[in-house]
DNA sequence: CCTACCGATCGGTAGG
DNA sequence: CCTACCGATCGGTAGG
């Protein structure tokens, strides 16, 4: 935001009618974005240079910067994007709540098998996140806190225990773990992993287990 | 191997007696492993440099690529030095095979807990691992297919089902990524996991599930 | 195991 | 959004 500046018009593009800077520029800024994916997550955050994702949408590692203001807003702004997407999509599947937003895990565990762009981009982020001051740790601490407490509740509500179970608190944080551990197994060799059939086994199992007892 | 290389007596020591070179070397070597996994851990493999790792144990980043030929070699030495400790002590623990295996895995999942240091280092370069021609990624695709047979073996031993029903393979896929996945969640947010009560409950919630039907 | 050095790459800035 | 440039860092090698 504050590294955004102003600069002159394309050189022969001359002084015409705007044609909608802004609208073009988001497009621009969502092009960049799917590129530093697909960079990052075939080299990293670290070792993915801004000369590579500049090249692939036919630009110079300056106007990315431009765009952006410094490599780490870059990064930022593709985590907040990649959420806005599940969210939409979240959303787009009436974002569910309580029970049903199990059976919506085992529908994304899917999905992600379709994925696996987007997939190792998430799966090598979050590993690199856990470094050291990496600009990335935030969002990550913050996006965890939010789904153990959505899961929480949903496997409270799917086993008549209260949300401050700590078996319930442990469902949870069990849930997002096989998801989020099943990815590097599945991106090392596909076939020996079957995501959708894993986390539904895990979440019926462990609501089985919370409600038997 | 093939860098390995000799090199003169030290400016100071003269040509005294040998001293015991190779165990003199041998101890060098681990402490170049240990520092490397402090660096890397804290900055990944990509982002740490063997300058910081030489500095650590008081020699230059030449003195490491002499003891490893390259930081590929190094990075590939680590996992493997790792991969030794975790052996030696599950042969201490008497190396259970079958069921008893699964109690195990809930063992190391609380020493885990006190070994911060190298649940990072192994967060961070497993992240890594899935990026393109990364040297981690055999490691750690044998790994991922070695723990899965025995922990395949030992869920058909604790639930008397056969190792290649698919179920028993998903259950211990799911084993491992609960181990994995609980690792960032914890190093994110420490107070907010309990690791051993984590995988205990999933591991006997997945029992009992493949035991009931 | 060190000194000295090299080529390469990188993120960021100036200035238009 | 580009050109041109900068300082910094990095892995690796030569040569002892």
């Amino acid at each position: 935001m504050s590294a955004q500046q102003s600069w002159p018009a394309p050189p022969s593009s001359g002084a015409g009618k705007a044609q909608r800077p802004q609208k073009r520029s988001g497009r621009r800024r969502a092009e960049i974005l799917e590129a530093a994916m697909s960079v990052f997550g075939e080299h990293g955050y670290a070792n993915g240079s801004l000369h590579d994702i500049a090249e692939r949408v036919g630009m110079t590692h300056a106007g990315v910067l431009h765009h952006f203001g410094s490599k780490e807003q870059l990064l930022i702004a593709l985590l907040e994007y990649r959420d806005d997407a599940d969210v939409a999509e979240l959303e787009g599947h009436h974002a569910p709540r309580g029970a049903p937003l199990l059976e919506h895990l085992v529908d994304t565990a899917e999905e992600n098998g379709k994925r696996p762009g987007i997939v190792q981009a998430y799966t090598v982020l979050l590993g690199e996140s856990v470094t050291d001051n990496h600009p990335g740790r935030n969002f990550f601490a913050e996006r965890f806190a939010g789904l153990r407490d959505m899961i929480t509740s949903a496997v409270a509500d799917a086993t008549n225990r209260p949300m401050d179970d700590p078996q319930t608190v442990s469902a949870a944080c069990a849930i997002v773990a096989t998801m989020d551990g099943l990815q590097p197994q599945w991106l090392l060799d596909r076939d020996a992993v079957d995501m959708r059939a894993t986390v539904e086994l895990t979440i019926r199992a462990l609501v089985q287990e919370l409600t038997r007892q």
